[in-house]
DNA sequence: CCGTTGACCAGGC
DNA sequence: GGCCTGGCCAACG
């Protein structure tokens, strides 16, 4: 059932669901490996269609300084448009809009 | 087999 | 709030 983790933290992204973010930390945590190891994976990540990265956010809930698809304005834009709340300028509310993952556990 | 490099995090100042 | 530090771990040369 795999072998890069880099395929385990994209099948994570891949499973948030519209108008919901995940952090970087939780990603991390779900696909066993480490917040860097996302932040990683993610940049290498050349496929924004089926991959939606900006739907990662720093566990703060701040926006990853690195979204190079269009810039923070267009990943906020875009946030905003599926319907994550947010708190300022630059900040997601994760008490609204965190994913809270069900019984995926079991599948990753 | 090293050393370096990160879209991170937590803690300290 | 900002800046620095150490820790983390996979990929790459």
């Amino acid at each position: 059932m795999d072998g890069k983790i880099f395929e385990k933290v994209y099948r994570v992204v891949k499973s948030i669901p519209k108008g919901k973010v995940l952090t970087y930390k939780i990603v991390a945590q779900v696909s066993g490996t480490d917040p860097r190891i996302v932040g990683f994976a993610l940049h290498a990540n050349k496929f924004p269609d089926i991959i939606p990265c900006h739907r990662v956010v720093k566990n703060n809930g701040t926006i990853a300084n690195g979204y190079a698809f269009g810039g923070i304005k267009k990943q906020r834009e875009k946030l905003i448009k599926e319907g994550v709340v947010f708190i300022n300028l630059k900040t997601v509310d994760l008490d609204y809009s965190l994913y809270k993952m069900p019984f995926w556990k079991k599948y990753f």
